[in-house]
DNA sequence: GAGTCATATGACTACATGGTCACATGACCA
DNA sequence: TGGTCATGTGACCATGTAGTCATATGACTC
């Protein structure tokens, strides 16, 4: 937690840390990013960094709750302007949706959220355990409940498509990085979805296997 | 390339040099894994490296051209044991579990390529550059081709299919990293590859929405 | 034995990092 | 005016890195 000097600060010198600070994190790896050249680009000296933060670690937290608290406000919106009959391909969709709209308004909280990504997964745990039960298994209780409504194929296992899921955000999550403000992703997610929705193979037609006595 | 000094060194020494590269570039990224502490653990000095390679990177190249070589081994056996009657899906799932046996038989070979998805973009380019045309667009084709032979949907584009399959190795590769020898791998890819062929939601039952005219 | 040549060495350089600390500043109050 | 206290400072420390280079070794030849 940032010290109370922190939020002492006035309004224009908070912020100018806080946009540095993301310029920083937001597109190098939590290792690879430098204090120093934080306080450099904010025009502060090393020692007042000090003043506010425990420690690089304890700024980074910081702003990754900034960004977490962000992205978990878009998708719940998101998710709450859906209405009671949506179904779970649409609120998955409306999810990678909200992620990329979030990724194009704030490209550094994302960027910042995608490095976490690539860290270590020890790295990763320490971040996340700093968040407490926030990353619950969202999208495995979805699946679990779209399967007793007869939305899923009763042979999937929900924690596998979960994984997949997981994985194909993060995927897009990395794509996004570059080539913001670019529609074509968008358009390359609900691509993705209606592959994962109605599978690769054609559906009712001469060229099908017959599999697993289906 | 490594300098002719290197291979002119007795198999034993040259063996003992890869052994502990590939330690420390197997589970570390390449700027986290330390040249000093190669040669530490090697017991030779920091300057017979340098006899060997003109940098950590040459180093670096090295080892990644070892697991290169390899990995294209094994997949391409696996796939010459196919028979003709192969369709796309059986070719996906024969690269998938090589890429599994691969990874089990040679951890550290597979850490080194599964760290350099972990990359930078920029970095990422820069070795594969190094590589020639030899990352060709593989799967891109076989996805064209299969749905000229009417074994994948007509509306799907062979390019977005091929990415979400990269995804899926990418994450596949990640996964095995630390529960290697688990066979429950091999089954996750299996599950992965089946919903990639269906898709997630029902055949032919009530619940399914009319999707855009099918 | 002298000379040559590939190879081996590790102290060293130059640089970067995160973090510390003795001290300076300046606003506020008695 | 003198004292107190939050805040600001940057030289400095310990540690790490990749890479260099003058020197040493030892096998081989003449």
């Amino acid at each position: 937690m940032p010290k109370s000097t922190f939020f002492n600060l006035p309004e224009e010198k908070r912020q100018r840390i806080i946009n540095v600070a993301l310029d920083e994190f937001g597109d190098r790896k939590f290792n690879e990013a430098s204090l120093t050249r934080i306080v450099e680009r904010a025009g502060i000296a090393k020692g007042s960094m000090y003043q506010y933060f425990e420690d690089k670690f304890d700024l980074y937290l910081y702003l990754m709750g900034l960004g977490a608290e962000t992205k978990i406000k878009r998708i719940t919106e998101a998710l709450d302007s859906l209405g009671p009959e949506a179904d779970i391909f649409d609120k998955l969709r409306a999810a990678a949706r909200a992620g990329f709209k979030m990724a194009r308004d704030h490209p550094r909280l994302a960027g910042l959220a995608n490095n976490l990504l690539q860290e270590r997964p020890e790295f990763m745990a320490r971040v996340i355990a700093h968040f407490g039960p926030l990353g619950d298994d969202f999208y495995g209780q979805w699946f679990q409940q779209a399967k007793e409504l007869g939305q899923v194929d009763e042979r999937i296992n929900p924690s596998t498509v979960r994984s997949m899921f997981e994985s194909l955000f993060q995927a897009q999550a990395s794509s996004m990085v570059g080539r913001l403000t670019d529609e074509s992703v968008i358009a390359l997610v609900d691509e993705w979805m209606w592959i994962m929705e109605h599978g690769v193979r054609p559906q009712n037609r001469k060229g099908e296997k017959e599999v697993e006595g289906r």
